[in-house]
This record gives structure tokens, sequence and C-alpha cells, in this order.
RNA sequence: GCCCUGGUGGUGUAGGGGCUAUCAUGCGGGCCUGUCGAGCCCGCGACUCGGGUUCAAAUCCCGGCCAGGGCGCCA
């Protein structure tokens, strides 16, 4: 019967398979990559994660019904081979399997929506639409590796800075924490929204006396942006810190993002060679350029730019051009960033929060926040909310919050970096934009 | 949301008022014992949708939808 594994399994994986096992018995299992028939000799590609082996059929030499089955393969059918390891100069890696059985386990519907082997290229709406044959590439499946280790490393890393790992809702009450767009949903009778970050309840949880927090979460803002590096739905990694200022979370964001590119440098060779993308890694911390002279550098490119304002796309991409690699962005006006963050109290119109940047594309923003219960009602009036919309959030701030920092960190954008890609959907498995809501 | 460009076989493309709609890859069949982007032969398969102009529209015009690029928005 086609399609059971039945007792079989896979004894190697094709980056396994070498010269020391020759004339060993091996089974592997994989997808059909490419099937070369030459007549009196049949070649097959066959493909599992981390590469390809050769499955090679000389048709006198082994069983009809051996050659049978082969003709009727087809590509990116999923089979498992067992067969004989030989050694062979002409064979891809030196050497290739001589089959003596063969299971069908499942075969693949012909013609495909796309070419895994990219001899013709398709585009990206097309490969998303398609989407576990498009990770089926390694150059794409290469991208979530690094983001694999990338995670890993952060979970490491907080994990050996005491941090404590925690989840906060998704699914929240209120839609007035200003600015951002919310995706409003329907909860029982009344409204309700998904979670734009999780800002507010990493801060009540430095009041729970947590001390240091981190959450890596999937994070949701209704803007109808359209551009190569925002989604609707990315994943966010965050972290609050008692006892801290934005000196403090500036070192440990700086330090955990060199251990990322330590990391991934060391442990993910193969898919950077795969992807054709170096990484490299500043021998010393990264520079920090203060908003005002952020602002003297655009207007000194030739974009206009004014004390107070944003960056524009046009000021971003012109400090980009200044600025090689990661760099800190600190200092920045109270007036654009949000009622949470500690203004400067010597010049209240300066506060203590900072982006990280690498060339044009933030990656970070984070802040010393504000845990004087006053100041915070203040600053909330004075960005036009309603202080009584936030009375769970301010009630933590009236019985013993800590003096506290942290940021968040955008785990997309960082593997755009980390993986040379300029596209965001490259660095997502089913990304979410304006118009795509499947696969 | 705005601006620009585009939508042709499964995929990626050429063409651009009337002719059998180009090419590659793919798919189906055939030949071939060392392929590795295999090769050769035969065949299959397409003009985004709606409306308009015209004797005639895949081609021109308008609108929708979708895509690519740029911008805005992004506490």
């Amino acid at each position: 019967m086609q399609g059971l594994l039945k007792e079989w399994r896979r004894t190697h994986y094709s980056k396994n398979v070498n010269s020391d096992l020759k004339e060993k018995e091996i089974i592997i299992m994989g997808w059909i990559h490419e099937i070369r028939d030459l007549g009196g000799i049949i070649f097959v590609l066959v493909r599992d994660r981390d590469g390809m082996i050769q499955v090679t059929a000389p048709t006198k030499e082994v069983d009809d019904e051996i050659v049978k089955q082969i003709r009727n393969f087809r590509k990116e059918s999923v089979v498992a081979i067992k067969g004989t390891v030989q050694e062979s100069g002409k064979a891809p890696n030196g050497v290739e399997i001589i089959p003596s059985e063969i299971q069908i386990l499942n075969l693949a519907n012909q013609p495909l929506p796309m070419d895994p082997t990219e001899k013709v290229k398709a585009e990206i709406d097309t490969r998303l639409d398609s989407r576990f044959l498009d990770l089926r590439k390694q150059n794409v499946s290469s991208i979530f590796k690094i983001k694999s280790q990338m995670l890993r490393t952060v979970r490491d890393f907080f994990y050996n800075n005491e941090f404590v790992e925690i989840n906060t809702p998704k699914l929240v009450a209120s839609a007035t924490e200003g600015g951002t767009e919310l995706f409003p949903i329907t909860y029982f009778e009344r409204e309700a929204f998904l979670g734009q970050s999780p800002q507010l309840y990493k801060q009540i949880m430095m009041s729970s006396g947590m001390d240091r927090v981190f959450e890596i979460a999937q994070i949701f803002r209704a803007e109808e942006h359209d551009t190569l590096r925002h989604l609707n739905e990315v994943v966010s990694i965050d972290m609050e810190a008692s006892f801290m200022d934005d000196i403090d979370v500036i070192k440990i964001l700086n330090n955990m993002i060199q251990q990322v590119l330590i990391d991934i440098k060391t442990n993910c060779s193969e898919a950077l060679e795969i992807l054709e993308h170096e990484i490299e890694i500043p021998e010393c911390n990264f520079p920090i350029v203060r908003y005002d002279d952020a602002v003297d550098i655009v207007n000194s490119k030739g974009v206009e730019m004014e004390w107070g304002e944003d960056l524009s796309r046009a000021g971003e991409k012109a400090l980009g051009d200044t600025m090689d690699g990661f760099y800190f962005l600190t200092e920045w006006p109270s007036e654009i960033k949000p009622f949470y963050v500690m203004p400067n109290k010597e010049d209240p119109t300066k506060s203590h929060a900072f982006d990280l940047m690498y060339k044009d594309l933030e990656i970070s923003s984070g802040a010393t926040r504000v845990h004087q219960y006053d100041l915070l009602v203040e600053k909330i009036a004075e960005k036009g909310l309603n202080p009584d919309a936030f009375k769970s959030y301010l009630k933590a701030f009236e019985y013993g919050m800590p003096p506290h920092a942290g940021w968040g960190v955008g785990a997309d954008r960082l593997t755009m970096v980390l993986t040379g890609t300029n596209n965001i959907r490259e660095t997502v498995l089913f990304p979410r934009d304006r118009r795509r809501l499947t696969p």
C-alpha cells in the first residue's frame, strides 16, 4: 500500500551521507528535487531539510520494479529510499545511493504552482501564495534558520541575565494608548482590540517586583502602510528592568545584539553562505548619535528637518548614508515620544528615549520610563489622552513603582539585517500586510 | 490613503487595433548508461475583470480588483 511509513525510519540526513558509509545500506527520506532519466541510467536528486543526495539507478543493475517506481516519480513528491552508499567522483557530493527498495510516500500534483529549483524565478506574491513550496528552497529556509538562532540567543541572553520570561494579553480593552490604529474585535458583548504592544503590561510588571522581564510575542497594528519594512502582525522582543535607566538598557541591548551577531556568525555559517551574506561584528560599542546632531546631519545632507520633528523617510536615508551599521539615536524630543517616556530633568523638551538603528532601518526603541504617578498623569493629559482610561495601568504606580527602563526590538526587522534581505515579508513565514490574510 | 508603473500558458516573459500571440521553464509522450541548469524529437497550455470607442480590442479609453516601486501613516 502506497504512502505508509510502516517500519521504515530515516537513518541519515542527506548532509550526513559520506564515503564513511560506503557499502552500507541506509534509508533517506525527502522530496524529489530533480529526475534525469538518461534511458540506461536514471539520476534522482532527493532533497531534505539541509541538502540533497543523488540516487543513481542503472536500469540493468537495479530491480525492474524500482525502475518502474522511479519512472512514476513526479517532482516534489515525498519518497523514502533504501539503498547502498557508493563512492563516485561523478556524483555531486562524491557519494550516491544505489536503490534497493523505494516507497513513494506522497505524490505531488503537477504542474507545481511555482518552481522550487528556481530555473524560473517567481515573484514574492506567487511565492507567498505557495509558501510551503517556497520554503523548500534553501535560500528561503536559511532565513528562518537564522531567525531561529537569533531567537534562541535572545532567550539565552535574557535567562543568563536574570530576566523572567512573561506572557501578557493580546486581547486588550483599551484603544486609548494613542497613536497607532488598533484592530477592533468582538469580545462577547463588548468591543476589544488586538494588542499593539506589551508596553503597559511590562511596566505593571515592574510594580510586581519581578525586577527584570522579557517577552517575545506578536503585536498587531492596523496601520495601512504598504512598504518593504512594515507588516500588520510582527514579533516584538520586549524587555523591562527595574532600577535601571536608559543608559543601562542601551548597554543590555548593545550586548544582546552583539551576542546575536556572534552566535549567527558561528552557528549559521552554511545559511549565511547560501544567502551570500556576511555578518560583521563591530569591535566596540555601537556609536551614539544625539537627536540634536542627527538633525544637523540630516540637514547637511540636503534633507530639510526641523528640531522637534520625527525622522522622515528621506531623513532616515540621509542618516543611514552617514552611519554604517548599528547606532543609537538618543535624547529624542519629548513631544514626539509617548507619555510614558521620562523627560530630561534639566530640559523637559528632551527625553530619555532612544532608538537603535541599522543604517536607515529602525530596529528598536526604548526609554527610561516615568515611574512617578503624578508626572505620569500629567503626561497622559498633556498628550490629549484621558487619565481615567488608564486607571488599571496607573494603579500600579500608586503603591510602590520602582524607577525602570526598557525597550522593544522588531524581531522581523532584526532578521532582515541578519540575513541581508530588503523585504520584511521575506523574514516572516506567513506575513500579514495591508491585503494579505492568507495563507 | 496618495503618486508612478504594470497585469499575456502552472512559473517568468516578448509583443502591442485585424495574421496560427514570442521565448524560456514546466507538464504529457518518445529516444538516450554518468547526468549535475543534461541533450534531442513530438505534443499541451495564456492575453485580470466590467464597461466604452471601433467594421474589428489582448492592444486604445474609463472604472474595479490585484501586483511592483516610492511616499505618507507607524503612541
